[in-house]
DNA sequence: AAATCGGGGCG
DNA sequence: CGCCCAGATTT
């Protein structure tokens, strides 16, 4: 170690990484071993989503992707099929491009330096640095959600943090309270801390291992932070929902925009009333004999509620309508295959009973 | 710096 | 229903 004994004590990462020998996590799937694909992998399925739900799609995802190669060398498809259910589908594609540009640029492996990581798609500073500090010990700060709400409650830092200003804050603090080395400990260390003790709700104080130092405790203000999102009114969408099957019980999907809800993935063709009121029909209504009205159907996005009108209807003459463009007839046993939306799947789950008499 | 992007789970 | 969750990218 240095001769130079530290101005500052590092008293938090000691206490930290005290408590997490006894209470951490240590037995996540991307800990064993912990290694630069598995840790990026599992940063990204984490965001904005939580560790429970993660664990299921992580192993499914390795045991069929085992490394960044056979990951760049699927098919995008592949990639949003075992993606389909966990949202944000953004965050598949930038996985794909990203191993591809792995393998392109960088040999296969990934970079070293926090610049190159970040530079890379879908890997912004603080994913760079988890994967910088747990697969090599880099002494590389992260700030996500979990920390974030550490560090406001510790240093009592007023604001929300999605603010640019209190974002920049955030960040000189999580990289002043770095320890001089266990990184890879120290940075999960922290987001256990933030997931089981200083939690969103119900922080258990008691059991913080740095409470005594924590200026939000002292002061009796825990509840104060961090800052609430400023809140937006929440938009109401109305659409309807094509499930065209053919003579062969075959339905027909189409490969949405890769821009927008549902980027990229296989879905029903679908109609905005906004599209719908101006001349009212469409070729593929016009073609259908019998026209049934399915319960509608609600689903929250993040910003806005979309309430979707499923229309089932068969097509005798399937020919001119479909296989053209992005649109095809898939069998009700591909489905499986496919990157669906949640919706949509359960949606055809609940279909099936009715389909199959 | 602010806006955009656009799922799922939980209490 | 509201909020949270291991954010990144674009304007």
């Amino acid at each position: 170690m240095s001769a130079v004994a530290a101005d500052r004590p590092p008293e938090f990462a000691t206490r930290l990484l005290a408590w997490f020998e006894l209470n951490g996590r240590h037995d996540l799937p991307w800990q064993h071993p912990r290694e630069p694909y598995r840790v990026w992998l599992s940063e990204i399925m984490l965001q904005q989503t939580q560790v429970a739900t993660v664990i299921p799609y992580f192993r499914r995802f390795l045991e069929r992707f085992p490394d960044v190669a056979t990951l760049a060398a699927a098919p995008v498809d592949d990639v949003l099929a075992l993606w389909s259910g966990l949202g944000y589908y953004a965050r598949a594609r930038n996985l794909h491009r990203c191993a591809r540009q792995l393998v392109d640029e960088h040999g296969g492996q990934f970079p070293r330096s926090l610049d190159a990581l970040a530079a890379l798609p879908g890997i912004g500073r603080s994913t760079a640095g988890a994967i910088a500090a747990q697969s090599w010990g880099a002494r590389a700060a992260i700030l996500d959600g979990n920390v974030r709400r550490v560090l406001a409650r510790h240093r009592a830092i007023d604001g929300w943090p999605g603010a640019p200003a209190v974002q920049r804050r955030l960040w000189v603090v999580a990289e002043a309270l770095l320890p001089d080395d266990r990184l890879a400990d120290y940075t999960q260390a922290l987001m256990d801390l933030g997931a089981t003790i200083c939690t969103a709700r119900r922080p258990d104080c008691a059991a913080c291992p740095v409470s005594a130092e924590c200026i939000a405790r002292i002061t009796d203000t825990v509840a104060r932070y961090p800052a609430a999102r400023p809140r937006k009114p929440r938009a109401r969408r109305r659409a309807r929902m094509l499930l065209a099957f053919n003579a062969r019980g075959e339905l027909l999907l189409e490969r949405r925009a890769p821009v927008g809800i549902w980027g990229g993935l296989w879905c029903p063709p679908m109609l905005d009333d906004d599209a719908l009121s101006g001349d009212g029909g469409h070729a593929l209504l016009d073609a259908a004999d019998r026209i049934e009205t399915l319960p509608q159907l609600h689903h929250a996005f993040t910003h806005f509620d979309l309430e979707l009108q499923p229309l089932r209807f068969t097509l005798s003459r399937s020919g001119g309508v479909a296989e053209s463009g992005r649109q095809r007839w898939v069998s009700l046993d591909e489905l499986a295959a496919l990157g669906l939306p949640a919706p949509v799947r359960k949606l055809l789950a609940s279909l099936d009973l009715t389909v199959s008499t």
